[in-house]
DNA sequence: TACTAGTGATGCATTGCATGCATGGCAAGA
DNA sequence: TCTTGCCATGCATGCAATGCATCACTAGTA
């Protein structure tokens, strides 16, 4: 068994289709098909159903998908482990939509000063393909927000931040001294989609006050929900960092009395892959770095 | 990189000799250094630093040289685990001397007839030298006793056995209707030598009793501290599992008053390595099959 | 029913690359 | 200075993986 067969095995599986595979790889289509062959010959089992259209992973296959997985990736961290002098190399980091434009910008400025010959490129997903992503060795760290439902992975708390009532300027309640939550129990709500998980945090919330925000729109954007509160279409509980990143005035934010909603921040890693020093240096980073103004939240329990 | 070179590579590292581990490969030696070349080459590291008379792993080679292990019984493991039919296929069992003669043997029947196609290879070794063998992949499980030092190990209790007396059957102790530990005290041990964990149970089962053992001889084995003691060179302590093998009349065994000696026979495994079906069936047996007599003990708090 | 298109397998000639042999270069020890 | 024990390098060779052309199969389609 060679390590090129089994990336032969993994394209092949990946598109189902050893000529289109094939293109990928850069490999004629008989080259590949005895390629394959050989492995299958090697392992004493097929590894794909060849029906005329379509080809499908057998069992055996299907053990050998996730194996030949990992054995790349640790290959591929063996020659990452052997080149790491702590300053160059690359890294991957992905974040909720609801984090990344807030949060990342600054961290990443000063992780360039200090690791100016690091390339950092950076994936913005929902948290669930986030995940995915983590764990198929894709980016190799992520932030994201609680609760974060996955095995195999390593979760650490950054930092709770407080989600802000939100609402126009010209809004009856923004004349108000201290708001409660029984104020915005009826009002109309503008929501994100509900593949953010911003949404799941505001929703829990109000569930744990006993009331359903009625949201009256799902916009995909957390500027889009500012934009639609400034325009009075309803109001919404959104993060403090994007707060501090709104300079229009037509748009007032106000703490919650009582037990105010936050979201915890965290990091997730992949403890199966190698944790090169640049990486772990940007762990460090993160640990110790906290957006603006949630200090007197940070680290709470 | 090609899991061929990372072979290559384990060979010159284990022997520090390019010459002989191309003779242990079977290639030539110009073929082996150029194979190393090319690894080093893609890595962008050199691997080993030649001298004139010897070579030494670099850096980047002593990181390569666990990965490399681990890449390749990984390797082994995705071939074992799709050729996992869970009745054929081989699996090795190391035990320490003074378990594997009197456990073993019924139960490596036992599973014979359950699995008449697997093959069974047993090592017989001490703890520490066991346990290497399993973290290296030499080894697929190992039956020894507490306590187990071993980091990525995992280690599974199978049942308490009781540490018996043992002294010739002219021995003025062997009127006793009762025997204490008071009683030997004084009294002149044979012991096993000092490699074999059963002389640390021993010892540590009389310093509990704030007394040190007195050893008179040191013997590498079990059989032989039996004869010893039917020399009436002294008194032992032993495994309630070798009286049962001992035929002879001119020794008698007591199980001792009040806090009774024992020792804690585990069952050690590597998790990071596949366990196959074979494997997982012969843990099994191993959790259900106690040694004959020791049921009273067994799995005891 | 015949035709077409899309798929993987196979026959055959080609070539690239790892190999073996011979030899070089180097340094430690006699 | 010679010998010995190393690893590296030049060169020719042979095998094995490759590409091209083609086959075999079958699901649609006319």
């Amino acid at each position: 068994m060679e390590l090129e067969q089994l990336k032969h095995f993994l394209k092949v599986a990946e598109f189902s289709n050893f000529t289109r595979a094939a293109e990928a790889i850069g490999l004629s289509q008989p080259a590949l098909s005895r390629s394959i062959s050989r492995l299958e010959q090697e392992l004493g089992m097929p590894l794909f159903e060849r029906q005329t259209r379509n080809i499908a992973l057998t069992d055996s296959g299907k053990i050998l998908l996730g194996r030949a997985r990992q054995i790349l990736s640790m290959v591929d961290d063996a020659k990452a482990e052997i080149n790491d002098d702590g300053q160059t190399g690359r890294i991957r980091v992905a974040a909720i939509p609801t984090i990344a434009p807030y949060f990342l910008p600054v961290q990443l400025k000063k992780f360039h000063q200090r690791f100016p010959k690091a390339k950092v490129i950076v994936h913005e997903d929902t948290t669930e393909n986030l995940l995915r992503k983590l764990s198929d060795g894709v980016v190799d760290v992520a932030i994201a927000a609680f609760p974060i439902d996955a095995k195999y992975l390593h979760t650490e708390r950054l930092f709770d931040e407080e989600l802000l009532l939100v609402m126009s300027a010209d809004h009856p309640l923004a004349s108000k001294k201290s708001i409660q939550v029984k104020d915005i129990e009826s009002l109309p709500f503008v929501l994100l989609g509900e593949a953010h998980c911003l949404s799941d945090s505001v929703v829990s919330f109000c569930k744990q006050k006993s009331f359903h925000p009625v949201s009256v729109e799902r916009t995909s954007q957390l500027a889009m929900v500012q934009e639609l509160v400034g325009l009075n279409h309803g109001v919404s509980l959104v993060p403090q960092m994007a707060r501090d990143l709104d300079a229009n005035e037509t748009r007032i934010y106000r703490s919650l009395e009582g037990t105010k909603p936050i979201r915890t921040v965290v990091m997730v890693t992949n403890p199966y892959r190698y944790q090169s020093l640049l990486q772990r240096n940007f762990h460090e980073l993160m640990r110790h770095s906290l957006p603006k103004n949630v200090s007197s939240l940070a680290n709470a329990t």
